[in-house]
DNA sequence: CTCATAATTGAGCAACCGTTCAATTATTAT
DNA sequence: ATAATAATTGAACGGTTGCTCAATTATGAG
């Protein structure tokens, strides 16, 4: 049995070659900070919501603030993590700014999603 | 223009319309409820390197807290949580538990959430 | 039985997060 | 210019969350 490899962690290996293994096919760290961050925004019940609610069709905020029974700040407040995260983008028309999603294969991170809480 | 329909929005609806065929699109709120819950297991650093590591091989909490570099309680919490919400399965051995997926369409989620932040 | 080790647990704490509230900007209409 | 409205913004508050730490359970070895 061999000793721990890294400080914060509190004992040892029980089967280093399967750490070996899993730690070569790691993808880099970075991806699963990214891949943790595009996850944060479907992990809430707001702004999945309002995905799922832009996948239907295109919205101003003050729609989606009626839709969702919720004030114009909490939305925009959301929709401007949606946009710093790539997953919204809008267009503004006078006084109204339409929201849309970034692009459709965001639709099906939805349906993986649904189809796994259906079963 | 029509008056607020919820007390606690803020606004009038601009486009009754679509906000009328969206509302009756959606599905029930249950659903999305599930969906962010599901999502915020994806949605931390930690256990979605767990999750990752486990559709790689079944792995013992020992070694993935020396894979990850982190305290076995620290890993214990987390693959709890993940447990609860029925995404890992376990099998004890002895000392030793043995974690994996609970159901290998889990790595489809992965493949959409690599495919978006890969673009 | 006693000891070592794998794993779990609960309390506590600091950091993070989502909403509210009030103020502000931008645009249109009068 | 003034008023009204769509939207954004920042501070503040309360709730949640992830880790640490210490204690505990469970199993196997000597």
């Amino acid at each position: 049995m061999k000793q721990k490899e890294q400080s914060v962690c509190d004992c040892d290996v029980i089967h280093e070659d399967v750490v070996e293994r899993v730690r070569n096919a790691m993808p880099d760290g970075k991806n699963f900070y990214d891949l943790a961050n595009l996850y944060k925004m479907f992990a809430d019940n707001t702004r999945v919501r309002i995905l799922w609610a832009l996948s239907c069709e295109d919205m101003c905020v003050c729609d989606l603030a009626v839709l969702l029974g919720m004030t114009k700040s909490a939305i925009s407040h959301q929709l401007k993590s949606l946009r710093l995260t790539n997953l919204v983008k809008y267009d503004k028309q006078g006084k109204v700014v339409y929201y849309s999603l970034a692009d459709d294969h965001i639709k099906d991170i939805f349906e993986k999603g649904f189809e796994h809480i259906h079963e």
